[in-house]
Order: C-alpha cells, then sequence, then structure tokens
DNA sequence: AAATCGGGGCT
DNA sequence: AGCCCAGATTT
C-alpha cells in the first residue's frame, strides 16, 4: 500500500475529536486557524469555544468593536491576530456579501491568513489541492526524508514547499493535511518521537538511521532584549484605577495597561522615584502605599522585568491616553497577562 | 533577510 | 534555560 494511504489510515483510526473537523464552514475553519497559530490545541480550544458562541457567523464578528475582540483574545496571546480577523470579517462582509471565501487565491489576500492558513481553510472547506506547510509538517518531512536544509531560511523554505506539494495526497487533500498534523502533534513529536507507533516509519530516513533527533534543523537563534517596566497603580477617591491605552507599535498594542515609565535597566525604589519623569507627573514628594517584588514576564522576544507601585496621590498632569476606569468594568477591557493578574490579587 | 508579535507546556 | 506550538506581518 502506497504511504500516503497508510497515513490516512491511520489518521482515520486514532484521530483525536476535535470540533472543527466536524465541519466544512469556511468561517468556522477559519476561526479555528487563526486561534491555533502558534498555540496548541488545548491552549486554543476554550478560546475558538468561546468566540463561536458569541460570534457565530462571518457578519456578528464584522459588527463587533475591537476592544470586545481583544477582551475575548485576552490571554492567548499575539492579539494582532484578532485585530486581523476584524479587518478580515469586514472585507468579506462587503466584498463578499458575507459569503467567506474557499479558494486559495482569495484567501490568501485577507488580512492575517498566510500561506499556512490560506491551505488549511481551501483544503478542508472546499477539499482544494494544497498542501499545508506547518511546524508540524516541517518536522515530519525533515525526518522521512532526511531534508537537512534549516527551515527557517529562504533555500530551505523553498525544497520544503516542493517537498510538501509532491507527498500531498490529492484524492484527498483534507484528510491527508490533517493527517500529517496530526502525525506531526502525537507521534512525530520535537521531543521522544514516538517512532515505534509511527504508521510510516519503514520509509522514514530518520528513523532508518536512528536520527529523528536531527531534524529539523533550525538556522537562526532568537534574540531577546530585556525591558524593565514600572507601573503605577493610582485608585481615586471614587474607586477608579487610572489605565493606560497602549500604542499600536509594540507589544500588547490597543490593550490596557497602567501609567508606565520604562528604563533601560533595573532601579532601585530610590532611583525610580527620583528619575525627572517621575517627579515630573507625580511630583517630588511620593506617597507610595506599597510595591510589589520584581516580577520576570517573559515572552517570546522579550522577557520584562515589571514593578507595581501603588500611589496615594493622583498624577500632577495627565496622559493623553490616561483614563480612570471603574473597577466593575475592568473586566470588559483587554489586559495583558502580568496585568490582569496584579490587578485580580490587588483588587480581591 | 531579519525582527517582531504572547503565553504556556515540556524537557 | 531552551525549544516548540495548526504563522503572519513589518521593517
Amino acid at each position: 500500500m502506497h504511504v500516503q494511504q497508510e497515513l490516512i489510515n491511520w489518521y482515520h483510526a486514532i484521530k483525536r475529536d476535535l470540533p472543527w473537523r466536524h465541519t466544512t464552514d469556511a468561517y468556522t475553519i477559519w476561526l479555528s486557524e487563526i486561534i491555533l497559530q502558534q498555540t496548541r490545541v488545548e491552549q486554543g480550544l476554550p478560546y475558538y469555544q468561546r468566540f463561536l458562541e458569541k460570534y457565530p457567523t462571518v457578519i456578528d464578528f464584522a459588527a463587533a468593536p475591537e476592544d470586545d475582540i481583544l477582551k475575548l483574545w485576552q490571554g492567548l496571546g499575539y492579539y494582532s491576530r484578532g485585530r486581523n480577523m476584524l479587518k478580515t470579517a469586514k472585507q468579506v462582509q462587503e466584498e463578499y456579501n458575507g459569503v467567506f471565501p474557499t479558494s486559495y487565491d482569495q484567501l490568501i489576500k485577507l488580512k492575517g491568513i498566510g500561506e499556512y492558513t490560506a491551505a488549511a481553510i481551501s483544503s478542508f472547506s472546499a477539499n482544494e489541492a494544497r498542501a499545508v506547510l506547518d511546524g508540524n509538517v516541517y518536522r515530519v518531512l525533515s525526518r522521512y526524508l532526511g531534508i537537512s536544509q534549516p527551515i527557517d531560511s529562504t533555500t530551505g523554505k523553498k525544497i520544503f514547499r516542493q517537498a510538501a506539494d509532491d507527498f500531498l495526497n490529492e484524492k484527498d487533500p483534507a484528510a491527508h493535511n490533517q493527517a500529517m498534523m496530526e502525525l506531526g502533534a502525537l507521534v512525530c513529536k520535537p521531543k521522544n518521537p514516538a517512532c515505534g507507533t509511527c504508521p510510516i516509519r519503514m520509509g522514514c530516513y530518520a528513523f532508518l538511521h536512528n536520527a529523528a533527533g536531527s531534524f529539523p534543523v533550525k538556522a537562526k537563534k532568537i534574540k531577546v532584549k530585556e525591558r524593565f517596566f514600572n507601573y503605577f497603580l493610582f485608585e481615586d477617591e471614587n474607586g477608579r484605577i487610572l489605565m493606560n491605552k497602549r500604542s499600536d507599535n509594540d507589544i500588547w498594542a490597543n490593550m490596557y495597561d497602567l501609567p508606565l515609565i520604562e528604563t533601560t535597566h533595573q532601579l532601585s525604589m530610590d532611583e525610580l522615584i527620583a528619575l525627572p519623569e517621575v517627579v515630573e507627573i507625580f511630583g517630588k514628594k511620593l506617597i507610595i502605599t506599597k510595591s510589589s517584588p520584581i516580577i520576570k514576564h517573559v515572552l517570546t522576544h522579550q522577557h520584562l522585568y515589571v514593578r507595581f507601585v501603588v500611589l496615594k496621590q493622583k498624577p500632577l498632569t495627565m496622559h493623553p491616553n490616561w483614563v480612570f476606569i471603574e473597577v466593575e468594568n475592568l473586566k470588559k477591557i483587554a489586559l495583558p497577562k502580568v496585568i490582569f493578574i496584579f490587578l485580580d490579587n490587588f483588587l480581591n
């Protein structure tokens, strides 16, 4: 039997029961695919359920305020996904009369949909013969075929694109794509792959050479930047919290945090309150109710060292992006994880 | 081509 | 600590 058929047979026998595998509705599949970008199934699943319940159709989604989308996205990370979805939903409503496109060539033009997602939606919703190429597929193909070009180089990407296209089962692209990713997720895992249970091990280069650990190859290393965030929390006499709406050119775009002084390195409390910016905003004599320990918050490309300083007095000057928000209304706005956790502890 | 964009789980 | 996760966009 052909290896592609072995793979599909294996998939049908052991596949996980995931909700987006029960539909061919392009909107629903789009929702699942965007949520699952760089996100494990178990982490994305509850978000998928909540989004589908609140926005059953692309028309419902298109009508949502951006703040509502970001709020529902809170905690999932890579928030531009949510903002791009809103743009695409509006575009589908206007240019496609609310009917979500299913062809690769139309999908690839939409905001937030790249090669992987266009291939996924077009194959799953319309069985278009497009091979997906995600992290799972890179790993499976590199091991199976023994491809040692780096998956994060331009030439490597071309080679893997060709390999994925060649390997595609054109008679059942949808099941083939699902099977490739399922194999990567359940068997051909990054660490300690379960080669003993792999349905296609007898044709696998890495299995036959006992070299799964050598694939895939990555060329680049991640560079991590350190940043030092000093947040100031001020609660006024009416129990409202002074919040800050973030800009759209940094992490946590358009989400809410607190008045922030960022420094280039870690300061002591004495050094912090002597800073000219701090004096300008809060005056010379700071009345500090309490200050938190330094919290290390780890992002992929940044390590944040975050401190919260609770103040008694209100700022002398107000920044345009600052706004007082009632505690009750905090649950309506999107907060980064580290902010949410601190406020949750502080207020409860 | 390289940098940027989160948060969580596994080793 | 380092790597990876149903990647895409910006610089």
